[in-house]
Order: C-alpha cells, then sequence, then structure tokens
DNA sequence: GAGTGGTCTAGACCACAGC
DNA sequence: CTGTGGTCTAGACCACTCT
C-alpha cells in the first residue's frame, strides 16, 4: 500500500491503537486472555506477524503479558509482580516484603493550584485527598499524602480503603475501572517536621526522601498526584539505569 | 531444525551473542556503524529477519543505535543523549544543562571490604578512587566519590580527568575502553556532615539525597562503584517508572 | 538512484501448557 | 492431541538519507 507519507504511520501502530481502545473500553479486563494472535489477525484483517508486533509493543508497555502455551493476558495490579514497579523500597538487610498500608485519613477537598496542576483539572474541582502510613513489620516507614481527581473516584472512602486487601492500585483498577500505566517521580531529601516525624517515629529535622508522583493512565492522563516521605534508615529505593 | 530443548536457544540470542562478542572484542567500535542487516545475514547465514531480531534486543539494550536509512551504530557515550541516562537530575525550575565536573582529587588505594564487594575484586587488590564535584553555574550540586579497579583504568590520573571535556563515561569509553551498559542505585536521604557542607556550600546537617551506584559493563561484570551526595534545594532526581 | 532500515505477508515448523 | 505463543524464512515493497 503507498501512504505519501507526511501522515504515515505503520499498520501495527494502528492496529496497537485499537488494541488499547479494547482495553480502555473495558472489552478486555484486566487479568483475562484476549483473543489468540489468530483471531486478531482476522478481526483486523491483517498477518499475524503484524498482530505479534503490536501486542509485542503493548507487553513492552506492561499493558500485556505474554504468556507462552497460554495465551496473551491483560497486566493486573493484583499481580503480585506489578507491585515492585511502583514501590521500589528495598530493606537495607533482609529480605524484600511487601508494605502494609493503614489509611489515615481520607477526605474531600477543592484543588488548589498545585492538584490542578499536576491533575489536569480546574481549580477548585472536586478531589479527594488520601494520607496514610505504609508499615514493615509494624514499624513505620513511609508516610503518603495522595491527591486523586474526585469526579473518578467518587465514592471512595476510608472504610474501603481499610477493607481492601493489596495494593491500592488494586483498588483503583478493580473498583474504579482506573489503570495506572507509568508514572513520574521526582526525588529529592528533606528534613521531617515536627509531624511527619511523630508519625515516622523519627527524630525532628531527620533527613528523610521526598518523592513526588504524578501517574497516569490510558492516553497520558493524569489521574494521581501524591507525595510520600520515606525513612530510609532502614531501606533505600532501589533504581535501575539502563 | 530440531533441538530437543532442555538446551534451547533462539538462533536470534546466539546471533545477539556473537554480535555482542564483536562489539566487545572492539570489532565495532562507538560511534561508528556496524555491518548492514543483509551484511549480517550472509555472515551469520541466517536470514535478515533474525538479523533484526537481534538487532532489535541490542537497539532495546542500547547497545546499538537504529538511524532508518542511514545504518545501525554502536552506542556511545560520547553521544550527549547518552548523558540523561545516568545522571537524572534535573533544576526546579530553568533548562536541563549539563552539570559541570570539577576533579578534586584522585589517588591510589587498597579495596577494603566494600569495594571488594561491589566491584567484584579481591580483598587489598588495586583501586583508584575520585573524588570530585558536579556544578551547576559554577553553584556546586553534587559531590561524589567514585572507586575503579585499578587494573582496568591504570594509568587514569586527576590531569586527565581536568582535560577531559564531556562525561566521565565518555572517558572511560575512549581512553579504556571500558563501556558502562547498565548501572543500580540505592537512594537514601542522609545528613551533610561538616566536610561534605562545606564543598557543596549548605548548612552542617542539611538533607542530602545519597546516591549509591554500581556500574556494569558486557557481561554485568561491575566496574565501577561510586557514591553521590546530591544537594536537592535547587534540583531533583527524575524517575520514569513504566 | 542506490543503499539502509522499516513494514507486511504467507507459510512452515517448534516449544509450551493443559486436557 | 490441540491450541497458544515463539521462531525462522523468503520475498516484496515502503520510507528515509545521501550522493
Amino acid at each position: 500500500m503507498v501512504n505519501l507519507s507526511p501522515t504515515f504511520s505503520p499498520l501495527y501502530q494502528q492496529i496497537k491503537r485499537l488494541m488499547i481502545q479494547a482495553l480502555e473500553s473495558g472489552e478486555w479486563r484486566p487479568g483475562q486472555a484476549i483473543p489468540s494472535e489468530q483471531e486478531l489477525a482476522v478481526r483486523f484483517q491483517v498477518s499475524q506477524g503484524t498482530v505479534r508486533k503490536a501486542i509485542d509493543e503493548l507487553a513492552a508497555d506492561n499493558l500485556l503479558i505474554r504468556r507462552q502455551g497460554k495465551g496473551t493476558f491483560v497486566a493486573s495490579h493484583a499481580d503480585p509482580r506489578a507491585l515492585f514497579r511502583f514501590l521500589r523500597l528495598t530493606p537495607l538487610s533482609g529480605e524484600i516484603v511487601p508494605l502494609k498500608s493503614e489509611p489515615l485519613d481520607c477526605w474531600r477537598a477543592k484543588a488548589g493550584q498545585e492538584a490542578s496542576r499536576n491533575l489536569g483539572i480546574e481549580l477548585s474541582a472536586p478531589i479527594i485527598i488520601i494520607r496514610r502510613v505504609l508499615k514493615h513489620e509494624s514499624k513505620p516507614i513511609v508516610v503518603d499524602e495522595i491527591y486523586l481527581p474526585g469526579e473518578i473516584f467518587s465514592g471512595l472512602n476510608i472504610e474501603m480503603l481499610r477493607d481492601w486487601q493489596g495494593s491500592i492500585y488494586g483498588l483503583f483498577e478493580s473498583r474504579f475501572g482506573v489503570r495506572m500505566l507509568h508514572a513520574r517521580e521526582k526525588i529529592r531529601a528533606v528534613a521531617a517536621d515536627r509531624n511527619v516525624a511523630e508519625t515516622l517515629g523519627v527524630p525532628e529535622a531527620s533527613p528523610l526522601l521526598s518523592v513526588e508522583r504524578v501517574a497516569y493512565t490510558y492516553g497520558d492522563k493524569p489521574v494521581e498526584w501524591r507525595r510520600g516521605l520515606y525513612s530510609t534508615a532502614e531501606h533505600y529505593y532501589l533504581n535501575e539505569l539502563s
């Protein structure tokens, strides 16, 4: 097929876009298998190789997971392997154990300047704020404030957070249909104020990691803004540069 | 071809290994073009598609860079785009400008326990230690200590560091034939001691990012261990979670 | 126009999982 | 045994770069 280039987009990219639509619309749900490559080739009227290339990219983006002999599955935050992708905190010594989340508070508010900018919503639009602590063997390691667009997460309350076993992104995925796909973190070192020091059980003015995150769903739409303060006395933030 | 599985390795993986050998041996040098896909297909006696798949992976690993219409090139730290891969420090406001490196000191020593473990060398093996400062518009932002295996970097001295324009990994690559391929960083928050505070021009006990890095060359061999202290008053460490 | 990487196809066959 | 993803091939054609 000829293309006359300024708007050239390879077939497999177009297929990829169609598949993202199927994911976003909920036609294919987290944890479930999508149709086989053969079926998709028929559905989209292209060869299997072209479908494969589209799936390859979606798998590289962590939207899909391939399992030889079994099928291709929609990635899910319910999968424990997804956990470490978004919280790379590791004990200085000892095993990597998932931290236990304890919600402290959850309330409604109106978006200020910062929340509005980071979440891409109107000033004074409704937002939900969560405060929580993450503990390692009952020792507080992280204190978090999470800002969510009220429109998308309406109905969220502290009881839901308390009852939920598993990662908070798992909750967002299964209760609100919001899938966090990637995030950008800005990391700095700050001094603990009195309040935080008390919550984390460290001396006032102790150095803490400040981790500010914006997380995005389909179409690079920001849907979460959070700021965490990490006590790194007995943990470190692990990052792979590759 | 039949394979009877326990030792199964796809052809393109074998080709990939051969290509890594060509890179490691210096047959193909940083910045230069490697042979075309057609030539490689002939050389390795496989189809172009198989060569492509091998190259695809090497490009994904940042060992090669494809340029449509021009060829496939060996990635180089001389390429300014490679810079940000290993130093993700961004000003809170303003443009991303490469930091300027000022070596403070460079001396020989024997590996202690930590250096020996991190560099995978014998206790008391010769090492080289570099102390330096990175500045942003003549303001010190980072103070670094870099530990290198003396055997590989023999001949390195502070004059070389002073004369070199560009990233230190560019120096390692072009003068010592050592190519840093990936790294692992452990990030914590610490308080500035008197010495460091003076060097960075911040109050004593100020919170700083402590970034400890081990960098690896071919075959996941560790060849650099460093610890940096970052002043994050006006910069942050940017991390993409994907 | 010549050469390079990039796309797409159709078909054969292999490895893996589960029945 | 069947269905799934994974590998490999051979060939045609397109897009990009440089001469």
